[in-house]
RNA sequence: GUCCUGUUAGCUCAGCUGGUAGAGCAUUUGACUUUUAAUCAAAGGGUCACAGGUUCGAAUCCUGUACAGGACACCA
């Protein structure tokens, strides 16, 4: 048994108090007539006069968040779950028994008032309560109120606290939902299907990443907690499904940082009879389109970026892009040898699994470009030894028809024009289970048979794209952690 | 996983070169019927993250552990 502190007996005392008058301390069914954002949308612009003429009734319920006593009287203010609003509460108008009520109301405890819209001398919108109702008591105090929750720990543990105290972590929250609900509307008004496939998975495919592993007991076989929906959205195409998307969470077993959660939200989308320059344009209006939906412009301050989000984005060829970094051109023809010279000349390190020119340009993009794209650009036309998963460029087969979005130096999407050619798909998987014997342990280690086999009963032609769903937030939100974008961040038993 | 930094009252924070732990808010009691970080008077509240060590004496110095934040690595 926890020792209570003094604060926590004293508001039990006053919850026993409430039970021995009748209340039931943890309420009950409460009709209000308004929320605080719709009084104040609706009658903030009249006068104090003029208020008091019109004599407006209001009920409403929500947590005292302030409080004032002025001995037979006292102010507070009362937040919902759109705003706050201030109360009024007098001894002459609630009554003699039920003021005592207020009067030991603590701070947190969550009430209900009704009474007639009013304003103060300064002008304050405030309710003056012709009858008060105690609802709910809160058994533990609130943080500070004018210094709020602020220990970032303490934020993220316990998040309802931070969502009680800090306006700015409620706009987050309610800017992620809206960007969500913005991706859906924008694809499914272009006849997307949203759909689900499985989370648990036979194999962990469609991307390069470790899994979380678990076990299912009837079918006693093991089974990977998706890394991507990718292969399994892609059966679908030869299904004949041929505009799909999903939206949904994703596990990966790595590293924590405060770009990274072991689950995270992404959004695949495919679309038959397409290709990834048409992907770009899906990726744009995503991006584009929901910064312009949430904060009414494309032009985001982030962190120390002021970014311009308007489309187009600039298209640039990844060894377009190393020559104008590093003046090194891999558009000509050259051996292993000769880009590993290339690679110790510019100081780009490289792994005992980089073993060919593909994986050589990648390393080159990585330590000496990614840092420049602050404003969004896609890269395209990644080495095919680095993308298992894209069609080769028709022109010149060392490349293939793939791209990323960076914007402030950072990764949002990955898209391509989808390989559907089921010998050379086989290829690149077995490419990949000799990669992750070499010791690349993101590589896949198994070929995903059946996947190969739908392949080979046609799959048409199409484009794909995925887009990290918690970064997008945290980019219009102006959130350095992805921990600020997720409601409850995964974080060590205390 | 490695490195750096942090952990003092419910919350926000002081606490100097080591000498018996402080403030504001919150709580309790009293005053106050237009206040708004309300005000005034008084009171209570601490295993200074945890475990060792150095010292006559440790919140303070040292070591280890736990948790957190950041950087690196890897990825989205």
């Amino acid at each position: 048994m926890e020792q209570l502190t003094e604060q926590q007996l004293v508001r039990r005392q006053k919850m026993e108090h409430l039970s021995e008058s009748g209340f039931d301390p943890f309420g009950h069914k409460f009709e209000r007539t308004h929320n605080t954002a719709q009084i104040i949308a609706d009658y903030d612009q009249y006068s104090k006069e003029e208020l008091e003429a019109m004599a407006v009734p209001v009920t409403v319920a929500g947590r005292i968040m302030t409080k004032r006593g002025k001995g037979k009287a006292g102010f507070a203010h009362m937040q919902d779950a759109e705003g706050k609003i201030q109360l009024y509460v007098r001894k002459d108008e609630v009554g003699e028994e039920r003021y005592p009520f207020f009067d030991k109301a603590d701070l947190g405890d969550i009430v209900g008032v009704s009474g007639i819209l009013f304003k103060t001398n300064v002008g304050e919108l405030s309710i003056r309560a012709k009858a008060y109702e105690p609802l709910v008591k809160a058994l533990r105090p609130l943080p500070e109120k004018y210094h709020g929750l602020t220990d970032i720990e303490e934020r993220y543990r316990r998040r309802y606290v931070d969502l009680i105290m800090n306006e700015e972590s409620r706009k987050t929250f309610k800017a992620r939902v809206q960007i969500m609900n913005f991706i859906r509307n924008y694809l499914n008004e272009q006849g997307y299907l949203e759909v689900e496939t499985p989370i648990l998975h036979p194999i962990a495919g469609g991307a390069a990443a470790r899994p979380f592993v678990t076990h299912h007991n009837a079918l006693d076989m093991e089974f990977f907690l998706r890394i991507a929906p990718e292969l399994y959205l892609k059966r679908l195409l030869v299904g004949g499904f041929d505009k799909v998307y999903e939206m949904g969470r994703i596990f990966r077993n790595e590293g924590m940082s405060p770009r990274h959660n072991p689950e995270f939200t992404m959004i695949e989308i495919y679309a038959a009879f397409e290709d990834y320059q048409y992907m770009m344009n899906i990726a744009e209006g995503i991006v584009s389109g929901a910064t312009q939906a949430i904060l009414g412009t494309t032009d985001v301050q982030y962190g120390e970026y002021e970014l311009s989000l308007a489309a187009p984005f600039k298209r640039i060829h990844m060894v377009d892009l190393i020559q104008e970094h590093t003046n090194v051109d891999f558009w000509q023809p050259m051996s292993v040898e000769e880009a590993t010279v290339l690679a110790k000349e510019h100081g780009v390190e490289l792994q005992d699994h980089m073993y060919t020119v593909g994986h050589i340009i990648n390393e080159f993009f990585e330590q000496k470009c990614e840092e420049h794209l602050i404003q969004p650009t896609f890269v395209y036309g990644h080495p095919v030894e680095i993308s298992p998963l894209s069609k080769l460029n028709p022109e010149d087969g060392r490349f293939t028809d793939r791209f990323e979005l960076f914007i402030g130096a950072r990764e949002y999407s990955n898209g391509f024009t989808e390989l559907n050619d089921p010998i050379d798909q086989k290829q690149r998987f077995e490419a990949q289970v000799e990669e992750a014997r070499l010791g690349n342990d993101e590589a896949n280690g198994e070929v995903d048979y059946d996947y190969i086999e739908a392949l080979e009963y046609g799959m048409p032609p199409a484009g794909g794209l995925g887009v990290g769903i918690d970064r997008l937030v945290m980019l219009i939100t102006n959130s350095t952690s992805i921990r600020d974008v997720l409601f409850f961040p995964h974080m060590r038993h205390r």
